[in-house]
This record gives C-alpha cells, structure tokens and sequence, in this order.
DNA sequence: CCGCGGGCCTGCGCGC
DNA sequence: TGCGCGCAGGCCCGCG
C-alpha cells in the first residue's frame, strides 16, 4: 500500500518518538508475513537503543544500537501504530509484531494481508542483503539523473508506467503515484520507455521530484486504511490529478479530456488521453 | 536477458 | 441479508 511519501510520513513519526529510545520487549504473535520473521529477532533487538530511522525506496530501516538492523517493508496493507504510555488500548486482529519502549509506549505492526515483511540484519551486510540490493537510486539523490535514467531505459520495450513502477529503476514509486508522475509529464503511460527522449526523460525526473515532494508535504494518501504513526490521515489524495479519477475531468488547465482508466500488467492506471499525448503537447 | 502473469493474503464494496 | 466477484497503495518467481 503505502509508497514513498506514506513511508517517509511514517519514518519521521517513528524517529519522533523511538530516537535514542530502548527497546524493553519484543512481542512476535505471527511470524508468517511475506518471508517468516528470522527466530532470533527477539533476542537481538531487545534491550538495544535505537540510534536512527532511516528509509530506503519503501524499505524502513531501524539502527539498533548493537549494529544491528531492523528491515521492514509495508507491502500493501501494513501499518504502524503508536500507543501512548501505558495505554490499555486493546491490540487489534493483524497486529502482528508489537514493540515496548522505555517510554512505556508501544508500536505495533499492523498488516491483515501478511505482504509485508520484517528482517533483522548486520549493518555491515545492507549493502549486500537481497532485498536493499537491487534498489535503484533514491528519486532525491543525484544519481537519480537524466543521464542515468536515458541508459537504464534505452533497451526496455515495456511502458514508461511499467518502468516507473521498477524499484531497480528508481525506488520508492508506486501505484498511484506512477500515474501522477506521468500526468505531471504529459507522458502517455503505455509509450515504450525506450522511445523517451532525453529531454521528456528530463521532464519525468522533474515531475517525479515534485509530485513526491508535495505529496511529503501532504503527509501522503489515504485511500482506505494508510495512517501515519500516530493515526492521522494523509491529504494528497485530495491533489491527485488523475489517480481514481476515471470519468472525470482532466485537472490541467485549459485541456477538457475525462480520465481513462487502463490495465497495464495487471494494475490500473489512470491519465488524460488528451493532454498526455505527444501530438498535442506542443502548445 | 526481458516481460508477463500468477501467487501470496485479507477485506471491502458492489451487483444480484 | 447474504453471496460471489472484482478490486486493492507490492513484490517475488517461474515461465516463455
């Protein structure tokens, strides 16, 4: 479910709360997500301080004070939540793995359809472990360039919004904001990626730029059931130009298109047919 | 090598 | 009210 800007959203919650806080308990109630939770888990990360969360693509990375790691994903229905001090609020059905801290505040991972995931590892061994590994660039970072994206791109046949969705092409996009991105670029999402030019290649990593930046600042999209760490909902949703907007009209000004919705490898996509056409982007 | 489709899971909203 | 179906913010893997 939740993309980058949902996942930052959810990072800068957690390293509000758990910096420079310990870890007193470990409670795993269902190991089986998408991969099983290694066995040592609980004993390897209780009673460490936690340093630093980071973020990686969609990945949420927690520095433990014994150079461990912990890796999670949030697949498509997970979610963090964070009880207040001493609370007695009950846990809930698919509240899977719940943390204690010294605060005597509790987080819980919460995922009913078990796709997400969570690892321990070495921090010595991230650069290496085989879901970090084949991470494309961050979309802020520099290596995230025109030309970098021209030579990822100049040999794949699929759609630009297939290519978009590539985490080893650049991580961190998804569903929704893909189609976004591609609205923001006047760029049609079934166009064969290699028949960008460099110059709409240039456009894409601006509008991608933008639209995740915005939708940061928005704290993210709700859509059914994405909460930040502390349970408030995201408002970009009320921004989305063209993202469950079928039938509509086109957001842009000046251009009277209705949103189409296709299916490309199985995922909706949504955008104009009339201003994200390269025949028309010429005024 | 690349690209697609299936599979993993549960829940929700819709039409009948 | 109930049931079956399609759909959902992701990602891995096997196959052609």
């Amino acid at each position: 479910m939740p993309e980058l800007p949902e996942v930052e959203t959810v990072r800068r919650g957690l390293a509000k709360h758990l910096a420079d806080h310990t870890i007193t308990d470990v409670e795993v109630r269902r190991p089986h997500l998408r991969w099983i939770i290694p066995a040592e888990f609980v004993s390897q990360s209780r009673n460490t301080r936690i340093c630093a969360i980071r973020r990686r693509g969609k990945y949420l990375l927690w520095d433990l004070s014994n150079e461990m790691v912990i890796l999670m994903h949030l697949g498509m229905s997970g979610s963090l939540r964070i009880l207040a001090p001493d609370s007695d609020a009950d846990l809930l059905k698919h509240d899977h793995v719940i943390w204690h801290l010294d605060t005597r505040e509790r987080v819980t991972f919460h995922d009913p359809r078990r796709f997400g995931m969570i690892d321990l590892l070495n921090s010595s061994d991230e650069s290496t472990h085989p879901r970090l590994a084949i991470l494309g660039p961050e979309p802020f970072a520099s290596d995230f360039n025109t030309a970098s994206l021209v030579s990822c791109l100049a040999a794949r046949t699929s759609p630009i919004k297939n290519a978009l969705l590539d985490q080893m092409i650049v991580a961190g996009i998804g569903n929704i904001y893909a189609s976004e991105i591609l609205w923001a670029s006047r760029i049609p999402p079934q166009t064969p990626a290699m028949n960008l030019h460099a110059e709409n290649i240039d456009t894409l990593i601006q509008a991608t730029r933008r639209i995740l930046h915005r939708a940061i600042a928005a704290s993210g999209s709700t859509l059914r059931n994405y909460r930040s760490l502390e349970g408030e909902v995201g408002r970009f949703q009320n921004e989305f130009a063209v993202y469950d907007r079928e039938g509509e009209r086109c957001r842009r000004r000046g251009c009277d298109g209705r949103i189409r919705r296709i299916v490309q490898s199985g995922r909706s996509t949504f955008y104009c047919p009339h201003c994200q056409d390269p025949d028309k982007n010429r005024d």
